[in-house]
RNA sequence: GGCGGCGUAGCCAAGUGGUAAGGCAGCGGUCUGCAAAAUCGCUAUCAUCGGUUCAAAUCCGGUCGCCGCCUCCA
């Protein structure tokens, strides 16, 4: 099966079709170190790590670019609301550059225990303002800047298909709908390339230009590092759906007038929202949901990416305690059927089911990531009783390469002496068919938070 | 106002023209001293109305409800 893709740019599904033969090109939006990140914004950091492996899965070399953005960025360009920095850091105490490196190792720490692999280069806006000026030098000398109140603003209505990216008909945006309008556009669209004149005169974050000592709008450093490791044209640019209208729209316009050829990006990818049952989850409306939240209440990270992994990435995902629930208990059940499996290890295959189940799954993961429907698949496969356990444990390794759950990986528990003690007395209570002692036992055991679970060849104990 | 999308069992969800995947929960059986774990089996006509078609959850139109975006957003 051919490997397909949604693509934002046509909205059809199109079979892949690298610029270089068997070499992707790869970028994707990354988070603004200011806060933690919540779940919602992990669940599109699992569908980059999703499309990474299947793209790897396909024998494809992949160069993967993820930004960090640490710079500070307003809340509109007309200078109103806060520097989300520097509103993180006034939060704090800290300075930016704290702040930045404070949750930058946060989110590290979160995608490596949602076993998301780590992009091949990882890189920090503040590390490339040069590349950023450089670019907007271009997009100046093509005709497509120009420069108000202090400002270097990109002007729109020097490009014929703005807003290809969304269909975005300009004039029936309604502007100022939730912000302030900056009077020193010329076109509503417009949006600023780089700062000069901000409210913050402290600001630390500061850097000089032809235009003056200021700082990067936000749409230009994903244009600058793409454009830097992966070269003018590249293949796939991902992101959270909330980018298509505005930032991924601007970086289009952007490149292509900096560039000057078009595509810019040939598929772009676009990741739905995780929502509660009241919209979506906001970092600027207070309350979200963090992975360490999750992990305090007890569920496994792995579980919460089992969850992400049940639903396609272009469909919401209705986020509920309920359904944590189920999909913790999910992955649980999952992984107990397999390492029944481990026990037993038999080799059969009369039916060809393991070439079968192979040609499936390639079939649903280059379908557009049809990750539900392979995670169906493998539980029909480890139900399927034409197949030895032991080929069983091999297509389920293979498919976990693109799953990412760990599925093969018994997690070490050291189970407390006194439990130990405990389970001795209740088998040696066993053997003498004191049933009422064993089970007063079993019961004191599983007060403590660990199951004993009787087989052939005696009792073992498993933690809750 | 414009744009994008959704409504499938108690819950999370796949399926987008050929007669409803999977998981959780629940119920019943096997196993067990009893449990647990495992295992087998059972449980929906797809918001609603109308149309197209031999055939629709899937296509078209209306209605109701919901969500996202329109310069902070994953």
């Amino acid at each position: 099966m051919k490997l397909r893709f949604y693509n934002t740019l046509t909205q059809k599904k199109e079979e892949f079709e690298p610029i270089e033969k068997g070499r992707a090109g790869m970028y994707s939006c990354g988070p603004t170190v200011y806060n933690f990140a919540h779940i919602g914004n992990l669940r599109t950091y699992i569908f980059n790590d999703l499309l990474r492996r299947v793209i790897l899965e396909n024998g494809i070399k992949l160069d993967h670019v993820m930004n960090i953005t640490d710079v500070g960025h307003l809340t509109s360009d007309a200078d109103e609301g806060e520097d989300k920095m520097l509103a993180g850091a006034k939060r704090e105490n800290k300075s930016v550059w704290e702040i930045a490196k404070f949750y930058e190792e946060s989110f590290f720490n979160d995608i490596s225990l949602l076993n998301i692999q780590k992009p091949e280069i990882l890189c920090r806006a503040t590390d490339h303002i040069d590349d950023m000026i450089n670019m907007e030098k271009k997009i100046e000398d093509n005709g497509c800047a120009y420069f108000a109140g202090g400002n270097l603003y990109f002007d729109t209505s020097k490009i014929d298909d703005y807003g290809k990216l969304a269909r975005l008909k300009v004039e029936d945006l309604q502007y100022g709908a939730r912000t302030e309008i900056d009077e020193n556009k010329r076109n509503n669209s417009d949006f600023v390339l780089w700062f000069t004149k901000s409210k913050f005169g402290d600001q630390d974050m500061k850097w000089d230009s032809p235009w003056g000592t200021g700082y990067p709008g936000w749409h230009i450093e994903c244009c600058a590092m793409s454009s830097r490791y992966l070269g003018e044209q590249f293949d796939i640019h991902t992101g959270g759906i909330d980018h298509i209208p505005v930032h991924h729209t601007n970086e289009i316009a952007q490149a292509e007038a900096a560039i000057g050829k078009k595509p810019w990006v040939k598929y772009w990818l676009h990741g739905e929202f995780l929502v509660m049952d009241k919209g979506k989850m906001s970092k600027s409306s207070g309350e979200f949901l963090t992975l360490k939240l999750l992990v305090d209440k007890g569920y496994d990270p792995l579980a919460f990416r089992f969850l992400c992994l049940g639903a396609h990435y272009r469909k919401q995902l209705m986020f509920s305690w309920e359904a944590m629930e189920g999909a913790s208990q999910g992955y649980k059940n999952l992984k107990n059927r397999i390492s029944e499996l481990m026990k037993n290890e038999q080799s059969y295959d009369g039916d060809k089911k393991r070439s079968y189940y192979l040609e499936r799954f390639s079939g649903f993961i280059n379908d557009d990531l049809n990750i539900p429907q392979a995670l169906a698949l493998l539980n029909d496969m480890i139900k399927d009783n034409k197949l030895g356990s032991k080929e069983k444990l091999d297509i389920t390794k293979h498919f976990d390469q693109v799953f990412g759950l760990k599925l093969l990986e018994k997690e070490e528990t050291d189970i407390p002496e006194d439990v130990l003690a405990l389970a001795d007395k209740r088998e040696k209570a066993r053997g003498e068919k004191n049933y009422t002692l064993s089970d007063k036992y079993r019961d004191m055991i599983r007060e403590k938070g660990f199951e004993i679970r009787d087989s052939k060849d005696g009792q073992t104990i498993e933690k809750l």
